[in-house]
DNA sequence: TGTACATCAGTGAACGCGCGTTCACTGATGTAC
DNA sequence: TGTACATCAGTGAACGCGCGTTCACTGATGTAC
């Protein structure tokens, strides 16, 4: 005997409950008494599936975590060249931060949160699992010159930064951010930092084609 | 009988004891009992300057931000042109988040915090008024050409972005991240987004001079 | 096919601890005359 | 210059509440033979 079924349905109640509580709640109202009650599981199934409260939070995190990446990923194995990537990850992005909008928040609220640094090495590891796919294709089109000779830190904080700090405005409802214009304008002013420089005879193996969407 | 300038010295106590616990205890250790403690100020003493643990952390919020935004304004007021204030902002914004991390570390870490979401107007407003004249001075910039024709937010979004993005990732310690080789790159990067496209005929007012530090 | 058994899943009362807050009080400082 | 008084500043014991966690237990599910 491994597992049973029901267990995971367990999971996915506490799970959803946790992103229900952190949503309304905020962060201070995110504790498992709270998350009990709004799950309608017992206390003590919650340790039986988690172990902590922390365990809880890291696994809402983790899951969160991988359904953004998915759909960034998806974005990208979709486009051929490189700007036409940006802008598709840049939809994904946005999509995911509507319509998600509670695993959004959970993502970027949690990022100084205590069961974050507990358990970093864990987190990080997943990270990397699944950010690989990405870093490989953009590798690719790194290499193959579509992208102006950067550092891939350098790349990674000019494409990720004014995309998720369009994001937090956008959830922090302190600012009132016109999302829809953002969404239309940034790939192409990110991409004027990223292309490669056309006016020099340094153009390469650059514009095989303008297929972008 | 207005005010005692001791009680000044017994706020600056608690404020700077409870930046400390945050940057060692983190969230989770950030309580009354733990600033109380290192401070060596009296619970009762505490409540008589802040009326609350919520309005101590805004206090202390607003501060932070304060002591921020001033250097960011001063590095655009010392600047000409647009491109070299660019350059000046993000070297004050790296050489804050270095020389001040605990500041720098709360700031971040608070964006979603309770005591931000119940007192939002009131840092609202504080954060209009000392950000006003850097909205001015981007404004002049914006206005005479120096910029290219991109609707501010997406100005703010596309400066602030890469730098919160680059400094939260070195505050956060989980990535291994060269700060002076991002604030050697940064502002280039950043200002071929931000230049105003001179392959046209449409050179207006720009270029009076290349006056960058 | 039935029965015994091991493991997984789920329950809820009970625990101690430390959280944020209150309050009655003493001491210090400036003001009024 | 001295004294009475109002207000500010500071103290620490005490409070209730809800936090995260433990635990002894019952029930469900699959496995072995």
């Amino acid at each position: 005997m491994v597992k049973q079924q029901r267990g995971q349905a367990t999971v996915d109640q506490l799970l959803a409950a946790a992103l229900q509580v952190y949503a309304d709640e905020g962060q201070q109202g995110f504790t498992v008494t709270a998350v009990v009650k709004a799950s309608g599981v017992s206390l003590g199934s919650l340790y039986h599936h988690f172990g902590s409260f922390d365990g809880l939070a890291v696994a809402l995190y983790i899951r969160c975590m991988e359904r953004l990446f998915a759909s960034l990923a998806d974005a990208l194995e979709r486009s051929r060249t490189a700007r036409s990537g940006l802008r598709r990850l840049v939809d994904a992005y946005f999509r995911f931060t509507r319509e998600h909008r509670d695993a959004a928040l959970f993502l970027h609220g949690s990022v100084y949160a205590g069961y974050i640094g507990k358990h970093a090495q864990r987190i990080q590891t997943a990270k990397e699992t699944q950010t690989a796919p990405m870093v490989r294709w953009l590798g690719e089109r790194m290499r193959r010159g579509e992208i102006a000779p950067l550092s891939p830190a350098v790349v990674e904080i000019i494409v990720m930064g004014p995309i998720t700090e369009a994001a937090r405005r956008w959830l922090s409802s302190t600012y009132t951010l016109d999302l829809a214009e953002i969404q239309r304008d940034l790939p192409d002013v990110i991409w004027r930092s990223l292309a490669p420089d056309t006016s020099a005879g340094n153009t390469s193996v650059v514009s095989q084609s303008s297929g972008s969407a």
